[in-house]
DNA sequence: TTAATAGTGTCTGTAAGACAATATATC
DNA sequence: GATATATTGTCTTACAGACACTATTAA
């Protein structure tokens, strides 16, 4: 230790933000990747990140915002501060540090640029740096709040029907869920409200009423649990 | 955007760790601070913080246990990673990010150093900095996770009795608990294990049994609500 | 014995799961 | 009407809160 260092004589790690962009397609759960165009690992999907550029980015959510238009031209409808990475490992070009943030979007509203693709989450193993680490914690996050918030419902278009937002928990929770329960639930909880229009007919049955997010933001459900049986702990 | 610019031109802003150190003395909960040596601010008392040094800190993590032992002789017992606040008005030396950590101790098992306190969370207002909106954030943090997991547990010391880790989530949740309630869900949760040794006789009444962690970790309850009335939503 | 605090038993209310019953669409 | 899916009703069960009751200590 030396105190009287003064406090620009360390040299100062490098900065960066990453971002794990989720939707659904036809009811699975994608993830963004971006190609890279410069080196390390030219050429190989990544998720998308960048550095911080203190003279636009007024802060790092800016940042993330800013790398997604550029680099996939993709405005978010929800995004939030995951985790930083930090430590002298993660990048082979020095003592690095990354932001990471969870972003969701509706698939149908985005058209990715060129160089930008969705993947299946399933699919998207063994990616370059630390970036399986943080897919890894994205989903983690977004599993978890899906037990009690409506994040999950930010992946559907702005008008949807409950066995839809229903089938969207499961795919996410991966559990099934009772449909009068969940109904009771999203409901009780003023998460959604109905929405006059009429939805189109789906093809076969009763056709489901739509319905809509009641907040724009995220909302929570006060820690009730949407698992099944959570209460015995686990 | 100027993609042909190596990334290395972008000038690097600052990165800095600052903990948040939650103890608990005489029932209340208590916050560390340090004077601070430098400019700006100096003399005044603000969380504990200071630069990555990326020669010595393997990660942001060790950055922040450094930070402790060197400017308070604090060893803490639990931390975790808060939240990464980076913008260009925080401080006014330029573009910066702050990792910030919760860490927590118990107030018996430390010897702070001349320049470091406790305060009463009551009492730390108008903090330099973005401080404020640091401490903010980790009593909201300890408060949510009261709500569902033993971090309030690594308040006490090792051995402690299901009264006074009452008290303790009492405190921290700011309502009272249902004692029957409490036990019941402490004990079918696994969250403690009685521990055979004696205690010190409080003084007045029955005695109560000792317990301890069950896990050296934290611990959550799957999700199962320790607030009254949760369930209502809100 | 009394006072004080620890710990238990039991009743009640609420909400989740199961699942039967009803509603509304197409063919 | 037959079929399919949406939506509601209701029974059962598990758990949290309330609170009275029992237990164990010192004085």
């Amino acid at each position: 230790m030396n105190e009287n260092m003064a406090k620009n004589d360390y040299e100062r790690p490098i900065l960066t933000v990453d971002v794990v962009v989720l939707t659904l397609i036809k009811e699975e759960l994608h993830m963004l990747m971006v190609r890279r165009n410069r080196e390390p690992f030219l050429g190989t999907y990544t998720l998308p990140g960048g550095f911080v550029h203190a003279q636009e980015d007024v802060d790092s959510e800016e940042t993330a915002r800013r790398v997604l238009r550029d680099k996939a031209s993709v405005e978010v409808r929800h995004i939030e501060q995951l985790y930083t990475f930090a430590n002298s490992t993660r990048d082979k070009r020095g003592w690095s540090a990354s932001i990471s943030y969870l972003a969701i979007v509706n698939a149908d509203e985005v058209s990715l640029s060129e160089d930008a693709k969705f993947v299946p989450v399933s699919e998207s193993v063994g990616l370059p740096f630390d970036h399986s680490l943080i897919a890894g914690m994205a989903l983690s996050r977004i599993r978890d709040k899906a037990s009690y918030s409506s994040l999950p419902g930010f992946l559907l278009s702005e008008n949807f029907t409950l066995p839809s937002l229903q089938k969207v928990y499961e795919q996410v929770l991966g559990v099934k869920l009772n449909a009068a329960a969940f109904r009771r639930k999203v409901v009780d909880q003023e998460l959604v409200e109905e929405v006059s229009e009429a939805g189109e007919y789906a093809g076969r049955g009763r056709p489901a009423k739509l319905y809509k997010l009641k907040e724009r933001s995220l909302q929570d459900f006060g820690r009730v649990v949407m698992l099944p049986d959570s209460r015995r702990g686990g």
